[in-house]
DNA sequence: ACAGATAGCGGAACGGTGTTCCGGTTAGCC
DNA sequence: GGCTAACCGGAACACCGTTCCGCTATCTGT
């Protein structure tokens, strides 16, 4: 009531700040990829030169660090999904992206884990997920389904949360790939 | 050289230490079940009645004592395999037993992802699992085959983990369930 | 340009957990 | 009954997540 339309920034962020918090990120990001998600939090600080109470003030819950690392890497995989439909023909399209994310999840070690874990602290990387990848993924079916394939009804959030899954397992990418075939090959039975 | 052929128990245990063995793999059952895989070591051990050096004496991993629990839990899943077979023609015991197996790993929570976390010290575990799971598994899907059922050429095991890791989601066994279906559907196409 | 207000920083401190180690105890044997 | 070694318990140490607060650096108004 009191507050005006507020319609752009109630606030100007302190410069130092939005440095380390940037610093932090890519700091996360690289620990991430050399020790996992679950590495200790004073090893990212550490590599980003802050204390951990920058750290806890920026990120107040481990996901939110996870979903700021992961969220930029998703959007390429999106962008991905456009491109494969204009260069193929909708079936293998289909194909062809499922395999690129099959490929994406498994690099990203605890993508998955943290995807359906549960617990609600993931759910902003969830949403993220359903909002972007899901429908990436739905319109690849539907455009597949209109050039007369035999797809079966499936909710596309829960087929890519399987291929997930599927991945989850570190006995390298060739059992997940053939897994995910397989999966493919029940879609189109 | 110098010690006999040790053909037999080359030591005898004190009664004492069985005992406390048993009471720690039934204690470690227990908390397993309420509390998952990750459970503080000290509550095991205190359920147990012992010290937590008692504990680490008879099992220097955490990984050692989740086998011993687990180990017996999947020798009922193994006997449920014969007792389908010898009750439903082939491709319905195939399906059934997958269906069984989809719920015990379900219930079993950590059991897949200890499995497969590519941690050398699950090495027994794993072997255990190939080596009684994996061929129970692969009876029925010869018997299927030759009853006539057209079933694609998998690998036993590598399709048993496809379904754990499927399972390893805690968004209920609904969704687990309709995948592991998806999957059954590509075994047939 | 300067000073006051304050967003933001760093790291010490706390509680909980895995793991090790060793003095004391007890079962098994003579 | 007494000896010996296997065995036990828990104190001690290292590491990690999380909180808290005194100090610093940035922004803003003049």
């Amino acid at each position: 009531m009191s507050t005006p339309p507020d319609t752009r920034a109630p606030r100007t962020r302190r410069a130092d700040a939005r440095q380390n918090l940037d610093a932090l990120v890519e700091a996360a990001k690289a620990v991430f990829a050399e020790s996992g998600v679950d590495a200790p939090i004073r090893s990212i600080a550490e590599r980003a030169g802050v204390g951990v109470g920058t750290l806890y003030r920026h990120f107040p819950q481990r996901s939110d660090l996870i979903s700021a690392v992961f969220r930029r890497e998703m959007d390429a995989c999106v962008d991905a999904a456009d491109e494969l439909a204009a260069a193929h023909p909708p079936g293998e399209a289909l194909d062809l992206w499922v395999l690129r994310y099959t490929e994406f999840v498994a690099t990203k070690r605890g993508l998955s884990a943290a995807l359906h874990s549960g617990d609600p602290a993931y759910e902003p990387l969830a949403g993220y997920f359903s909002t972007r990848l899901a429908p990436a993924f739905s319109n690849l079916l539907e455009a597949a389904r209109a050039a007369g394939e035999r797809i079966a009804p499936v909710d596309p959030e829960e087929f890519l949360g399987a291929v997930a899954d599927l991945c989850h397992s570190r006995a390298g990418t060739d059992r997940a790939e053939r897994m995910v075939r397989l999966l493919l090959a029940g879609l189109r039975a």
